[in-house]
DNA sequence: TACCGTTTGTAGCCTAAGATACAAACGCAA
DNA sequence: TTGCGTTTGTATCTTAGGCTACAAACGGTA
């Protein structure tokens, strides 16, 4: 496994040179430690000092339910990071758990060092920075996004606003969703089966036509008009 | 009018000294206009090269729809700032219009020299930068919280977290919503008398009493089991 | 090609909550 | 105190969509 592939996946180090990933572990105070399955790597609670990095392996979130049970909440696998956003709110404490479910390798950079200068007046401290205010204001972005169909109260406004979406960001009337009747209906915050009879109605309505993933727009007109007037 | 003690509420400022705020204007690149009602002061698609903040007054958003209608999607008053999230996201370019609808002063920051250390090496910048991310971190905080409530599915789950979240914020079995039963409903995405109608059942099952705005809890236990096994 | 696990489609029943529309209570100002 | 606007409570009716449970289609693999 390649490091600097792996962190050039991470949104912290979009475009970042291999010889500046180097600077990460003087500069940053980067440092790696490698766990196995069970190891908890961070704890609700605890002060965030330091943004975790999983290069590999996978982990599980879990909150803490006020009766005292965890409760999980997430998932994260290789290029995905806790406490970015903990690190800059409230008292600054993990607001989950992070528990290792596969052995696992986490970079590590700290926090506090994210936002000063450092002495060798490197351009990494300036770019990291960028990255990590573009990577929290485009998770305000797509919560808004997720946010706006939940808030949508019709099956169908729903569907057609999804497909909508996918339609003008893929540019083409056969649209791929990128997830199962199962997975969308989740998304959506739907039950499946409602869903599916809702989509076979659309179809017998002739907007849409379906099979798999695979979306295919007959009535563009009828579908924005949906999508849009779906409050 | 005292610009201070008015940029001090603005989080992006917070802790900042009066000094510090003298700054903003060379360092940060500051400057200040006055507009009258109707002038637009940010355009779908333009570039976001500052970050507004409203001194005073008040200002609209609006996002274009794909028929082009203009959609009012919030509202802007003394404190708020506008940009600060699209500065960093996608294009960089603006996703909402933003409309002066009350006389208004607006105090803009370049975004670019955010991120730069300033010549002058003050302290100003870091202290932004740490504003600025905890703006951005806070929104995601509370968008995942208001997605939680609209992802419940019962009108009695969506109440009773919402009574028990304010309860645990608020620490008395006394609560104060802040918002009439509109607000609320519209907060939690439901229709008003069918809120209403389960508020009055949870009444006779002796969980909560309220008047107006002011919610008295009875039933801990039972209010924090029916806020958890929310779905 | 037969088997099994997964994903998708179908049916029927039932209830929570939406919509509407009106009545009561509350504030506030004249 | 009366009157008016706003906020809240109540009733009735209707329906979308949840849930369950099963059947069909699909895909991989032995």
């Amino acid at each position: 496994m390649n490091i600097f592939k792996l962190l050039k996946k991470n949104k912290l180090f979009y475009n970042f040179e291999d010889k500046e990933i180097n600077k990460i572990f003087d500069c940053l105070h980067g440092h790696i430690n490698k766990y196995s399955r069970g190891r908890v790597v961070a704890e609700i609670g605890a002060p965030v000092e330091e943004i975790g990095i999983l290069l590999n392996g996978a982990a599980v979130k879990f909150i803490k339910k006020p009766n005292g049970d965890l409760e999980n909440c997430g998932e994260l696998f290789a290029g995905d990071m806790f406490g970015e956003v903990e690190a800059y709110t409230g008292d600054r404490t993990f607001s989950s758990s992070v528990v290792i479910a596969e052995e696992a390798t986490v970079l590590y950079i700290s926090v506090a060092t994210i936002v000063r200068q450092c002495s060798n007046n490197c351009p990494c401290h300036q770019k990291l920075l960028e990255n990590v205010l573009s990577c929290l204001a485009e998770r305000i972005d797509t919560m808004g996004v997720d946010a706006k169909y939940l808030k949508i109260k019709s099956m169908r406004g729903k569907i057609s606003k999804l497909f909508y979406d996918k339609y003008l960001a893929q540019g083409t009337e056969v649209i791929h969703l990128g997830f199962n009747r199962n997975e969308m209906a989740e998304y959506l915050n739907v039950s499946r089966p409602s869903m599916s009879r809702e989509m076979i109605a659309m179809r017998e309505d002739g907007i849409i036509k379906f099979r798999k993933d695979e979306i295919e727009i007959l009535n563009v007109d009828e579908l924005q008009r949906l999508a849009n007037e779906a409050r």
